[in-house]
DNA sequence: GCCAACGTTGGC
DNA sequence: GCCAACGTTGGC
């Protein structure tokens, strides 16, 4: 199983908005961005993923899954840009925040870190586990 | 709200 | 195929 980072401004989609959808989940739809895109492609059923919160919040605040694979983005004709689907799993008992990951030299090599433009990253089985204790929740 | 960093577009 | 111009993202 692989891991991943989602992220979202809180005012247009929250992590509030994702957990009002349930286990029916919703299209992680608007991504115009071809890394974001292939990233998505790249995910099967099951895998997890970080719920952030970017601009406004500037931290982990929850963990999502895959509930569906790749297909198109249903907000766009444009074949080029397809999305996943992902329901919430659990909020994470601490949130995580950009400054505590960027403070650990063991986050140092993150995407979340040094590529902060990309909307949809992969995350290591290291930062899964590392993050998930920060958070205080199971991994 | 600002602006640096990055990605995309389009003229040549 | 290059690169200047432009648009967007997201931390500050």
């Amino acid at each position: 199983m692989a891991y991943w980072l989602f992220k979202s401004e809180p005012d247009v989609w929250g992590w509030d908005a994702q957990v009002a959808k349930g286990e029916a989940g919703e299209e992680w739809d608007g991504v115009r961005n071809y890394q974001a895109r292939n990233n998505m492609r790249a995910m099967k059923l099951g895998d997890q993923g970080f719920f952030y919160h970017s601009r406004t919040g500037l931290e982990i605040v929850g963990i999502v899954e895959v509930c569906a694979e790749a297909h198109r983005d249903s907000t766009t004709d444009d074949e080029r840009w397809d999305c996943v689907d992902v329901k919430a799993v659990r909020p994470v008992n601490t949130a995580v925040s950009l400054e505590k990951i960027k403070a650990d030299p063991r986050l140092k090599d993150m995407v979340l870190v040094n590529n902060s433009r990309l909307s949809v990253q992969p995350v290591t089985d290291e930062e899964w586990a590392m993050i998930c204790e920060m958070g205080n929740t199971k991994p």
